[in-house]
Order: C-alpha cells, then structure tokens, then sequence
DNA sequence: GATGGTATTAGAATCGTTCTAATTTGGTGG
DNA sequence: CCACCAAATTAGAACGATTCTAATACCATC
C-alpha cells in the first residue's frame, strides 16, 4: 500500500480509537477504501470493495462505520438527495468540490487563487455558531463537453 | 395579496407561459406560496398551504409544478440527503445559506462583505460549463444557542 | 354536446438509509 | 483450554422522500 494512503489510515484508526472505538479488519478496509481515492466513492462502491477481501460484509457494516468516522470528524458526507450520498476520506474539512450536473461526478476543486470565506468572519457576523461549509460548483465537466451534452438540460439535476 | 409577492408571482406566471405551460389555479397557489415566504418550504409544507385552498391537490401536483418551477429557472432547489428538499422561490439564483444542525431551519445569508466568487471566474479555471453555486454554511442558530444545544452532538447532520 | 389534450389524482414502486433482532467474534479471567 | 461478555456483524424489515403509472377530471374548441 503507498506510504500516503498507510499515513492517512494510520491519521484515521488514531482518531478512532481516542474515541475507544476498535478497528476491526473491515472496519480498516473502509478505511483504506476512502484513503486510496479521491473520487468520492458512495456507501455501495465502498461495500463492493470491501467485499472483494471480505464477501459476507453487509451494507450495515460500511454505514456504521461511516458513522463512526463521521464521529471522529474524519470524513466528509457530502449529501446528495437523489442519488447516494459521497465521501471523502482524504480530506474531512470543509472544502469545495465540482459536481457534474451530466455524470454526476465529484472532484475537489483546489484553486489557490479562490479563498475561502472563513467560517469564523462568517460566525461573526450571523451568530452561528459554525462547524462546517458546503461549497458545490454545479456544471458540466471538460469530459461530457466533448461528446456534446447540453447542460441546460440537466439543470434540476437528479 | 402582499404588492411584492404579487410582484413576484407574476414574473414565475410569465416564466411558464413562456415555457407554454398553463398556470392553473393549483399551480398559482404554489407559486404565492413560494413567493410568501423565506422559510424555503419543503413539498409538504407547500402542500399543506395549497391544500387549504384546493383540499383534494396531491402531493404529485406539487412535485410536477416545482419540477416545471426548475425548467423554467425560477425556484432554487435545496437538497438534502437526510430529510426533505427545500426551496427558495424568491431568490432562484445561487446565494448562501446558514442551516441550523439542531432545528434544521434554513436563511438566507445576506452579508455584503462575503463576496460570492463568480462563477466564470470558477468556470475559465476548472474547465467546467458551470451553472449553480452551492454555499452553506453549517451551524447552530442563535435560537437554539440560547436553548442550550450542543453543536459537536448534532454534527453528523441529519 | 362531443373531442382531444392537459392537469390531476391515488396509490404503487423505487431507492438510499436506518433500525432491529439474532448471530458471530474475539479477548479475558477462570 | 474453556466459558463468558461485550462489541461487531448480519439479513432483512421499516422508513421516508421522490418518482412513476394508469385512470379520471377538466376545459377549450369545434
């Protein structure tokens, strides 16, 4: 396994545990599931994959261990009402994503040059008391834009 | 009828028409009740209000008019994974939102030093065709602060 | 008053997620 | 080595929001 991906796994059977929570072998498959990807995988791509080394793993397994890792705030749920929601393992803050409307793929859109509003500036001014920022670009990838699709179409995406 | 909302339904009403959709009565009672409020109701919500009016309106012509709502660009569509969609008929363009954890309510967030990044200015950078922005910002409201609520207990949202 | 197209209805179907109750597993003290 | 207990896991039921379907109602037009 690369050295980044046992880093990152190391990173989240840590916080796990401080919660007192055991990591059992499917349990760090998850784990190494959402550390070797950055496409966002849903709860059933991470079941397939977790099959593939354990076959009797149920969905209950995968989700309950997703709630765990919510837990220990190292993973992002990114929540989507029509279709399953995604996670991503590698980077748990809050930070924006591009979302296409045709595909309906999720990629972590890193742009120097975009700064982020600070959830504190925000706190300030509104009173809440913040936690966590969504930031989602909804539009057609430069992959769906060649084979010719049309993004008003597919504008109330679902 | 509020001289505003009135204002607004009448440009939702000439949205459809251009689309070559009648505005029934049923289909005018949602748009007022998108129009009368900021709360960002839900299906049911709106169903409830037109039910008051028209008692025997299904649920089904209330999802059928938001569906057409959304062609015609004129309601935002904010979807959640764990409870019901919420929409904006006041403001259909993309603009932040605060969410409460703990009560689930939804606002609008108006603060002129929070300047939006443009979406072109996303768009020339990532390659995307993009059409929407999603902002929210996570948190617990002043209300339910007062009222003693953990945030950390609710931050797996639901 | 008949016709045809649109709107509407009730309820079934779908699908992701959560819940439940029973079973399995793994570590600890005897 | 075994019995015990708590935690993990399982299969499947339950749930809730949304979508689909087929039948009915409505309304403008002829």
């Amino acid at each position: 396994m690369d050295l980044q991906i046992q880093y990152r796994v190391n990173e989240m059977r840590a916080s796990m545990s401080k919660l007192g929570v055991n990591v059992t072998p499917r349990r760090a498959k998850v784990l190494e599931t959402l550390a070797s990807t950055d496409c966002h995988p849903t709860v059933n791509e991470i079941h397939s994959e977790v099959r593939r080394l354990y076959p009797s793993t149920s969905l209950a397994t995968i989700y309950n261990t997703i709630e765990l890792l919510k837990e220990a705030g190292q993973v992002l749920e990114l929540e989507f009402s029509g279709s399953a929601n995604r996670y991503d393992g590698l980077r748990p803050d809050s930070h924006p994503h591009l979302i296409c409307l045709s595909c309906r793929s999720v990629e972590d859109m890193d742009m120097c040059e975009i700064e982020d509003v600070s959830l504190d500036q925000v706190s300030h001014a509104s009173g809440y008391q913040l936690v966590r920022l969504r930031t989602d670009y909804y539009g057609i990838c430069p992959a769906c834009q060649e084979t010719g699709e049309d993004p008003t179409s597919s504008v109330g995406h679902k």
